[in-house]
DNA sequence: AAATATTTTTAGGCTCACCTAAATATTTTC
DNA sequence: GAAAATATTTAGGTGAGCCTAAAAATATTT
């Protein structure tokens, strides 16, 4: 058996990030980029792919940017899954809001343990998607993906959608959609794009019509539905 | 509101022993005994403990070991007070044997929020004390401890007690208490010291007759039962 | 109470994950 | 395609928490 070194909470963290800032067509991930989302300086940042590189966890060449190898991407997956599994938990057994799970599960997420972590899984009954609509990888590592997912910035005026996710992991967007009203499940009917500033005129389906800016809608995930 | 600087999880783990190993009677701890117990060299508790003492965390004076104050004390407690629910909660809820939950309580221990551990409380009823049968302390950091507990290894000849602790946090001595048909309830009538290793013949009420060392005696907690 | 043994501290180093400042690649603009 | 702007890397430094080796204080033995 291949000897499981283990990875700091540090290291963790920086497959993690990559992972993500990758995203689904595994694009090059840019220092700056990851400097930006971990808060660290740039020249940090070289330093640690530098090791993660020689770790054969990630492809990195010099002013290249990098990637997750296959070794480092089932060590990132299960990352994520760690950190879904934990959402999952604090806002279905301990009633927290979703909008107030990052931060302590982004410290559980490190608690070193295969055996914890499915017996969390079983007792949450193996659930697939998380409090934000994000998919909860399964013990192999398999996502599944929703089909159809798009941004609420992309979708077509006059459609129908339901929300499926909240891409950003900031606390106070979270708040802001509590406030309005918006939450996973809500029905959206778009009716207009204004051109200035490519906001939405929107009605969320049994609370209110208002307009929300391109940032906010491009940061949550819906998926179109058939019938109101 | 005083400025509540976060510890680390080092320091944190300094303050948790340091109670432990101090006791109900606030003794004095030694550098030698800290650093058997933290695997560390003595040399490396010394620079903790003054940085600790520079904090107002202990009371520390050069050659004449450490002890907490209040201060140091009210964080101690609470960090026990993680450690015990996180085990029940690893026990009850997630059905792990007794004997294994100790490896990740002790990250579990670190997780910061209030918050989380409040409403951990809650979900698991508000226990009093742990798999292990050590008492758990509530949000203000009274701890209950249960009246008249004795170590096995001090109980009478011919008493009859029931286990309510294990102090020892060594997987192998749990295992082997497994083994033996020894766990928390277990009745135990005590028959006869040995003077030559004051080894103690018992019978564990219902499982076995057998002898077991003073040094396995010395880590089970007792208390005497009226009747059988 | 002197000699010996043990405990504890000091002094100086190491690694990790970060930092700043300066140098070098790459990309964008004109 | 050269100049300017931006992105990235290198070089050298920091504090936390550990280490070894040697010195100093305390405890034990005789």
């Amino acid at each position: 058996m291949a000897k499981q070194e283990f990875l700091s909470h540090s290291e963790e963290n920086y497959l993690k990030v990559i992972f993500q800032l990758a995203g689904q067509e595994r694009l090059k991930v840019s220092t700056n980029a990851l400097a930006d989302k971990l808060c660290a300086k740039p020249s940090s940042i070289t330093d640690m792919l530098k090791k993660l590189s020689d770790k054969k966890l990630i492809s990195y060449k010099k002013y290249q940017g990098c990637g997750l190898t296959v070794k480092g991407e089932v060590i990132a997956i299960q990352i994520i899954r760690k950190h879904r599994l934990w959402e999952t938990f604090l806002v279905s057994k301990l009633s927290f809001g979703w909008e107030e799970v990052h931060d302590v599960a982004e410290q559980l997420e490190h608690i070193q343990s295969i055996k914890l972590i499915d017996k969390l899984d079983e007792f949450l009954d193996f659930p697939k998607f998380d409090p934000h609509g994000d998919p909860i990888p399964d013990r192999a590592g398999n996502i599944t993906y929703r089909k159809s997912k798009i941004k609420l910035a992309e979708a077509a005026i006059n459609a129908v959608v339901e929300v499926v996710s909240v891409d950003e992991d900031s606390p106070s967007l979270l708040k802001y959609l509590d406030e309005i009203g918006l939450r996973l499940g809500s029905r959206i009917k778009v009716f207009e794009r204004i051109p200035f500033d490519s906001s939405l005129k929107i009605e969320i389906v049994g609370v209110q019509k208002m307009y929300i800016s391109e940032k906010v809608a491009d940061n949550i995930g819906v998926r179109f539905i058939e019938k109101l």
